[in-house]
DNA sequence: GGTTAACATTTGAACGTTCCAGAAGGGGAG
DNA sequence: CTCCCCTTCTGGAACGTTCAAATGTTAACC
């Protein structure tokens, strides 16, 4: 608590022109003291952050807010997931994103918005200028908001690069997906697992497809056969469970062993179908899941995950996002980062 | 999207005075339209609806703000869980308040504090007249928030009960944890286990000694004995686990098949502890976890948990909150809402 | 027909801040 | 001494809205 002033006190909230009287100067030097500094002779400014501190002052946002324009907000719909992976990755990333933006004193606004019309809320705080700015998080392929928001010519981000349209020229930042199946795979193959399955999404998930294609690669990097190995499923913990039964039932001229996953859930599903046959997660099968969610960290024995690096997500996003504000021409459209891979017993071999 | 004017427009944003000369009557007019349509004479009420809709005019919001002293946001303070069960918690309510708050025109900003000043935050926020209320969520035992508010004259509300002081007089929404815990145990007894057990959080957590008192209350209703079956561990998975066996190795009378637990993470060690031990649950063991998260859900074979309302916590802040804010006396200061059981295979005996 | 009252709408001011143009006070160059 | 520039500070206006009071309009009553 390094505040001068009396935090209890109530009583009515000072202004700019309160300052001004007690400081004996004038408001527009009381502004400057806070926003140019610079401006003011040394001993002027002293003696107005005195008085500031003395009486705890801080601007009315919205009188400020009025005058400049500048709501200092970064507006996020915040929408309800089907119950499933994603809460536990939101939740992190909306905590990193709130930190973050903190730091340049923005606050974070929650809409929220009827599933059924993914426009609905933008627009209405853009036009009452409630924002400056939208971090955009749901952007599988097809979703609307970003083309809505540049026709609009409103500032934003995306999480989640631009799927349909590589020529986007929109800001993004997002998480490569094939590098982390990739780690997963290549993690599978060091430990020793000769026929590496993939349980992933439908075909028509970017994302899935996305993390699949490290898979794939790391499977022909190493000169092997992905043939009869992917499988796509809807992601719950059954399903899954029920097509790493179809999998390990497969005898071929090796059984499959190792399993990389598009998600946590899936992951999961895998353990569970061990589980019922008895064979040793870690052991007999490894399993590798996707996002590092809160199920991977509790469930027996503990489930080795691709985690995303949200907290740098939140970072580049909110750097991006002063570019933007500030006009600044982008250097970089998008910015890629790298997942990593939590080890846990799921897939060490002894 | 029920809009009648073009959503892709861009160009100046229209103001009270734009619809006003649109419609050829003034601003104050335009303004009743808006805020006090019963004054306006049907029909011209009608015409300056139509402009508004052609505009799509959105009453400026900071200017608003500036002139009713009311931002219509609700400020909450987001602050990182430690790895652990209350983020998915968290999450879910997060969701219920977001909703629940745009219904009327609100809004939740979130803002961020270190954690070792429980107060930051708040109070520069209030100075800047940033939100119209708060919704504190971290009021365990000793936390200085309400007590900050109350002497600031700042409206709020917890989601949690006043545990020091039972005579506090600010408004609460509380979930009965006593009722769970009574739930939890009474749906063992039922399942036939004559030894059921309690694994909760250390005695300073006045959460975790709540729900063990509907936990004590419902032995003694059945005329059991608690003596020796009460454990105090910390809230994580390992320690369950290890507490489990210790509880399991001990054979009296009766052998312990009942596991009542403070946490979905406690339960699930239980799990852990049952699989290592060949033991069925369900069959062989009941346990039952407390909040419902994800990981109760995905764990094998499922976890009987307790589950909060939280939409229904969310609908009644935001109804105490409206009363707060307008001065009204408010007729109950505290709100309990009784948490229900989620029955799933941990728990069924066949 | 004139006085009142109720209704419908307008007008000026205010919320607290920042922008803009300009004033006051030095200091040096011509 | 005058002119000009620079630094430092000031006062009025403006952002877009709502409040409070004033104005105009219609209807009603005796």
């Amino acid at each position: 608590m390094t505040e001068t002033h009396d935090r209890q006190a109530g009583g009515p909230v000072p202004t700019l022109a309160t300052v001004a009287g007690e400081a004996g100067v004038s408001r527009q030097t009381v502004s400057n003291a806070l926003n140019n500094p610079e401006l003011l002779k040394a001993d002027t400014l002293e003696r107005v952050q005195a008085v500031i501190d003395k009486l705890g002052y801080t601007p009315n946002r919205a009188a400020r807010q009025l005058r400049t324009r500048s709501s200092h907000l970064i507006g996020l719909r915040f929408e309800q997931a089907e119950e499933g992976t994603s809460n536990a990755l939101m939740d992190r990333f909306l905590h990193s994103l709130v930190e973050t933006t903190a730091r340049t004193g923005h606050h974070v606004l929650l809409f929220s918005g009827d599933p059924s019309d993914p426009l609905e809320g933008y627009d209405e705080l853009l036009r009452s200028t409630a924002v400056d700015a939208f971090v955009v998080t749901d952007t599988y392929a097809g979703t609307p908001q970003a083309g809505f928001l540049q026709r609009r010519g409103a500032p934003f981000v995306t999480f989640g690069r631009p799927w349909d349209d590589p020529a986007a020229d929109h800001a993004w930042v997002d998480v490569d997906g094939a590098a982390g199946g990739r780690l997963a795979t290549e993690h599978l193959i060091e430990q020793g697992h000769e026929r590496i399955a993939w349980l992933g999404w439908e075909k028509s998930s970017r994302i899935g497809e996305d993390r699949r294609s490290g898979w794939t690669g790391a499977l022909h990097d190493a000169n092997r056969d992905t043939f009869g190995l992917g499988v796509r499923i809807t992601d719950n913990v059954d399903a899954a469970r029920m097509a790493a039964h179809s999998l390990l039932d497969d005898t071929g001229p090796h059984r499959i062993t190792g399993f990389a996953c598009a998600s946590d859930t899936i992951g999961i599903g895998v353990l569970h179908a061990c589980a019922e046959r008895g064979l040793r997660p870690g052991a007999d099968v490894g399993v590798v899941g996707f996002d590092d969610s809160l199920g991977a960290q509790v469930i027996w024995p503990g489930l080795t995950s691709v985690r995303q690096p949200l907290e740098q997500v939140a970072v580049e996003l909110v750097a991006i996002l002063h570019q933007v504000l500030s006009h600044k021409p982008i250097e970089d459209h998008g910015k890629m980062l790298t997942p990593s891979l939590v080890v846990r017993r799921s897939s060490m071999r002894q």
